[in-house]
DNA sequence: TCTTTGACGACTGTCGACAGTAGGGTGCGG
DNA sequence: CCGCACCCTACTGTCGACAGTCGTCAAAGA
């Protein structure tokens, strides 16, 4: 063996085009440089991406598919998927279940890393919102619930988690966008850190009801100002 | 008001090449003429199918996000998805979740509409089973527990449904053509459907359960014969 | 004035060709 | 005989150009 090594060992993530142009158009995406409903066009975004419109239009099928884009016939145009109050009741929904579904997998497999990964992650996430910085807030509280979801070593339910995780976090950063003020409150992941810790499954899943409830009821009244706030 | 309402009110579904591409690579999959495995070569399959790669690549790449297809990195060939023990066992453990959701949500929903669907669809199922038909009682047997996802009426738990419901179906045509017999037997159905219409939702959920059991104790006697049948 | 029809422009869907990469075989040096 | 560098082929990723479709708008007809 060389020292080749020291160099690194990962495959070395060769990137093509399409991804490139893929992380480039979420990335515009949930930072608001596209805003939701605005069109999205191919010549043009691929002249200004410098790449040919081949590879975007993949790129544009892979962001439709996590339902980020949409559009609504062949020959129609692709726009930015519109803030929507039924979506946004679908996500927390579904979101609470699939989540239950990772605790219930993973809670007898709770180790230390997994511990570990929650401390730290929270710490992160509480850093992030003293720190004042918007976009670190959204992609840290995403990383502490994602602990879970990794932690219940299950690749279909982590596929489900990362396709919902795309859509929250535009509900999330268009929310943030308007308010202009970090996102989840510093405490707000007391109560779910330490359910998660403790011994009672039952009491996390209440847990994951009433975090998922104030989740919604937030997003709720900014996509819909003008409805009183009820349960689905 | 002209003539025109004569001729239908459907907007005349307009095919893409890339469309109709993705359906034949879909029912060339499940009809065993790609087995899984199988290497997937663009060119090859672009000339068979007559046209050019950038359509065909755009639906290879939906057969991807599907599961029907796996790439292992850029510049890898991509292959027909290879039966896995662990993959029928998450689709049988999420399947379980998201259908007691389904079931919840569309608990107190059930009238007229959804008794006929169900019951319909269960005449199809038992038809196809008597007519020894594998394919036919295969969308059967979907189509019966589709009921539940479609009167929920959550789109992304649909959306889930359907990323689900093409994988098992792999594995269901690959176990039916193995074995040459019809898929379940015909009483498989008739706990599910008396629990479906039945008042309580607590027996559902049971009656799911032992449902998913016994569907995965299947496939996996198939997918992995050598090791002793346990659950998950 | 209202409806219809044809042309126009912008866009999406599709094509054939080119460039770059991975894997296997071959020949050389050790 | 074994290890290594090189080449060669088949394939994927990318490109620029062409064809078909949709929305718009102005002109013609009722």
């Amino acid at each position: 063996m060389t020292g080749a090594a020291a160099i690194g060992s990962q495959p070395l993530p060769r990137v093509t085009l399409r991804e490139g142009a893929a992380d480039a158009l979420r990335a515009a995406i949930l930072a608001g440089r596209l805003a939701p409903g605005a069109p999205v066009v191919e010549a043009a975004l691929a002249r200004a991406l410098g790449i040919s419109r081949a590879p975007l239009r993949e790129a544009i099928r892979e962001l439709l598919d996590e339902g980020l884009l949409v559009q609504q016939r062949a020959w129609g145009g692709v726009t930015v998927a519109p803030l929507d109050a039924t979506v946004a009741r679908e996500l927390y929904t579904l979101r609470a279940t699939l989540e239950a579904f990772a605790f219930e997998t993973a809670w007898d497999r709770r180790d230390a890393a997994f511990r570990a990964a929650l401390a730290d992650r929270h710490a992160a996430l509480t850093a992030a919102i003293d720190a004042g910085d918007d976009e670190a807030s959204i992609a840290a509280e995403l990383a502490l619930h994602g602990v879970v979801y990794e932690a219940a070593g299950h690749g279909l339910l982590l596929q489900a988690w990362g396709a919902i995780r795309g859509r929250l976090t535009l509900y999330w950063a268009a929310h943030h966008r308007a308010h202009g003020r970090p996102g989840p409150r510093r405490d707000a992941h007391d109560d779910y850190l330490r359910h998660a810790l403790g011994p009672d499954l039952d009491a996390m899943r209440a847990e994951l009801r009433h975090h998922m409830q104030r989740g919604l009821v937030t997003v709720l009244r900014f996509v819909e100002p003008q409805e009183g706030v009820s349960p689905p």
